[in-house]
DNA sequence: GAGTTTGAAACT
DNA sequence: CAGTTTCAAACTC
């Protein structure tokens, strides 16, 4: 099964992607078949398969050069008929990557494709990404022998991350642009030809392959989400012959609305969708173009691992190239770019409770932290796509904030995350749930810092909840920004332009949550509200609030403590019943003792829901049968009917005003006709009136009712107004002539 | 808007 | 685990 690597979805920089700096391969190693094996600390890149879905042909056309200092794109066009320059033969079938986690152990291997029996390879030397090499026993077996996992992509220079996809027997291989570009020479040196790839998505492979194991429940894409995926596709057309040139072509869909509900989209992996087949859009031809800098990494040769499984404070390394996800996932992520938050970029995850952002950190300058001269101003310019060359790109499984233990938030301070001067912070969610990695990452708590950059490092990560990133749309100026270091410029501030999820940014910032009011809790415990659905506060009213990036120390603190003391305590409370919402309940019940469970006091009532046998309250009304329970909720319903009638009748009379000024406009501009504000003289004023009082008194009741009658008599009041009003302006008009 | 009530969360 | 205190939201006036 061909499968093309989210990580190529990584080169796609757009207002998802943004530039990642894949490791540098060192040119030392001319056999382009071999791993490039980190000598130091080593994360194997978790490699992500996904199962092809168009069947167009493709043409991969990459310049490779060696040391050429212009920029060689890399280049994949339809309309060339060049091939990507694959190595057929040398692998057998692959369908199923596994990764490591060099930290933890632990392996990851995605589900419904073929096993990965080889880790792809990725030669610096030729800029060669090997996708499914199955002969690379001996690159392996080198990078196992340099102390390093295979499939290891190093984070200095490379632009492409590829998985293997390559149809059973053959291998993929990528060929990347030489870059040229040493490791610890900034690319984002102002160095206008620094340019990130432009394609976001690739897929790999015929879409017959799609297996619905790689998709449940949670693959499927929303329409929404679907429009805000620009997907480009690599297919493989003629997957039978393993030895024939496959043939790519790569689409790109850009917001296709009008995805049909049926249109298959395939899952994000690793926070990028893979294949997305829009049967109404065409394929539009990109070209995936790579500069020679953008390899390019401040932070040569460390690497920070992101690690799901890892404590972050301990085991954390500074490893660039990161990317983990599994195929299989349930879940698909779709990584919409923040609108008012440029380094910041939304992930959704539906059916998640939370939304996840990544964090992404531009690296500026080579080493320390230089700040980012006027040479960066390049990268605001130009296409949003294009971020950061050199910025370094992680994928990291964020997960909605349940339980801290594992993580170790001490070393994890807010400058870690935040005021790292030297690179732009990414954070980045799979798009796969990872089984085998996710179920750790439970444990994290919204927020919660996963690499802190120790020494300055290049990346941070932050578990984010989804409210979070409303607040950071909503807000222009994040103190993710404010505290660090780093201009917030460049690509970023492009990125914060973009919309976010199809919608307009009024649209997204719209806030559900009412603002707390705390004063004394410094809205770091459970009695902020904010604080205990996983935000951050933002246009709150609270007084010394801790519960921001600026406080993320005590933030973190806090929420380990909550966690600590209640595990759960980030959960909802409301949980949902087996069968339904007709199931909710409140997870630990309510202790209510004076309210009857019949005000907003009591949990239970205020979500909505009844009380169950796990409440403690004392006097309970909030039963099915209860009469209490039942006249509050026939006057509450009662009372948003009315609310809803007023509403429809007020725009419904708003209408008929404004048709009325609309139709009678012609008059005021003949010139020969009174302004129609004219016809509501005094008499016609006391008449309507007491038309309108004559309804009220013939209907009585119920009050619904009278309202009704008295809107319609204001009605029919209009339209002998208006006509009153035209027959007017006809008898003037006949005395005219 | 100020004061009161309430119950969850936090604390002992 | 139970009792008490703290806290902020809900509620009342």
């Amino acid at each position: 099964m061909d499968v093309v690597s989210p990580d190529l979805n990584s080169l796609l920089p757009d207002e998802i992607m943004d530039t990642e700096a894949i490791e540098d391969i060192p040119h030392s190693h001319p056999d382009s078949t071999s791993v490039q094996s980190e000598p130091n600390d080593d994360t194997p890149v978790p490699m992500e398969t996904d199962t092809p879905m168009a069947s167009e042909n493709l043409s991969l056309c990459s310049n490779v050069t060696s040391t050429e200092p212009t920029q060689l794109p890399m280049s994949i066009s339809t309309t060339s008929s060049s091939l990507l320059t694959l190595k057929p033969g040398m692998a057998t079938s692959i369908a199923t990557t596994k990764t490591t986690d060099s930290l933890t152990g632990t392996s990851i291997s995605t589900s419904g494709l073929q096993k990965l029996t080889a880790p792809f390879a990725i030669s610096a030397a030729n800029h060669q990404i090997i996708l499914n090499k199955v002969a690379s026993s001996q690159a392996t077996e080198a990078a196992k022998s340099a102390g390093t996992q295979p499939q290891v992509i190093k984070q200095e220079g490379q632009k492409l991350l590829v998985t293997a996809i390559g149809k059973s027997g053959q291998p993929i291989v990528l060929q990347l642009p030489h870059t040229g570009s040493k490791p610890g020479i900034s690319q984002m040196s102002g160095d206008p030809k620094s340019q990130a790839p432009q394609f976001k998505v690739v897929t790999i492979g015929g879409r017959s392959e799609l297996k619905p194991a790689m998709g449940s429940a949670g693959n499927q894409m929303t329409t929404l989400q679907a429009q805000q995926l620009k997907t480009l596709q690599i297919a493989k057309k003629t997957p039978t012959s393993s030895a024939a040139p496959i043939k790519f072509i790569i689409t790109k869909t850009v917001n296709s609305k009008g995805l049909s509900p049926q249109t298959t989209v395939s899952p994000v992996i690793a926070g990028r969708a893979l294949t997305q087949n829009s049967p109404v859009m065409p394929p539009r031809t990109i070209t995936l173009s790579e500069s020679l800098n953008t390899s390019i990494q401040s932070i040569s040769g460390k690497k920070i691992a992101i690690s799901p499984l890892k404590t972050p404070s301990k085991n954390i390394k500074q490893v660039q190239s990161v990317a983990v996800s599994g195929v299989a996932g349930s879940q698909f992520k779709t990584i919409i770019p923040l609108t008012s938050q440029p380094n910041v970029q939304q992930i959704q995850v539906p059916g998640s409770r939370f939304h996840y952002v990544r964090l992404v950190t531009a690296t500026t300058a080579s080493s320390a932290g230089q700040p980012s001269g006027p040479s960066t101003s390049s990268l605001q310019t130009a296409k949003p796509m294009v971020v950061s060359t050199g910025a370094v790109r992680m994928s990291v499984p964020i997960v909605p904030a349940q339980t801290i233990k594992q993580m170790a938030p001490k070393p994890l301070t807010s400058a870690a995350v935040v005021t790292t001067t030297q690179t732009q912070q990414r954070l980045i969610m799979p798009a796969t749930p990872l089984p085998q990695i996710q179920p750790n990452f439970t444990n994290l708590p919204p927020g919660t810092v996963l690499a802190p950059a120790p020494g300055g490092g290049n990346v941070g990560y932050a578990v984010v909840p989804a409210q979070y990133v409303t607040q950071l749309q909503q807000t222009p100026f994040v103190t993710l920004a404010s505290s660090s270091g780093f201009p917030a410029s460049t690509a970023i501030q492009t990125q914060a332009r973009l919309p976010l999820n199809g919608l307009s940014t009024a649209e997204a910032t719209s806030r559900p949550r009412k603002p707390c009011n705390c004063t004394k809790s410094q809205c770091l415990k459970l009695y902020c509200d904010c604080f205990a659905n996983g935000e951050f506060c933002n246009n709150c009213n609270c007084n010394n609030c801790f519960n921001n990036l600026e406080h993320e120390t005590e933030r973190l603190k806090a929420i380990k403590t909550c966690l600590e003391r209640n595990p759960e305590a980030f959960k909802p409370k409301i949980g949902k019943g087996k069968e339904g919402e007709s199931d909710r309940r409140h997870s630990k019940g309510c202790n209510c003792k004076r309210s009857g469970c019949l005000k907003n006091y009591c949990e239970c009532y205020e979500a909505k829901i009844m009380c169950s046998s796990i409440c403690k309250c004392v006097g309970c009304k909030n039963f099915e049968e209860s009469p209490e329970r039942k006249t509050l909720m026939h006057l509450a319903d009662a009372a948003e009917v009315r609310v809803q009638q007023q509403t429809a009748a007020k725009t419904k009379l708003s209408s008929q005003i404004s048709d009325l000024l609309m139709r009678t406009t012609p008059v005021i501009s003949s010139g020969g006709g009174r302004m129609p504000y004219t016809f509501v003289t005094k008499e016609v004023l006391e008449a309507t009136c007491e038309c309108l009082l004559e309804q009220a008194k013939k209907a009585e009741q119920p009050q619904v009712e009278a309202e009704r009658m008295i809107l319609e008599e204001f009605g029919h009041c209009l339209m002998r107004i208006i006509s009153s009003a035209g027959k007017a302006k006809a008898d003037c008009a006949s005395i005219n002539c």
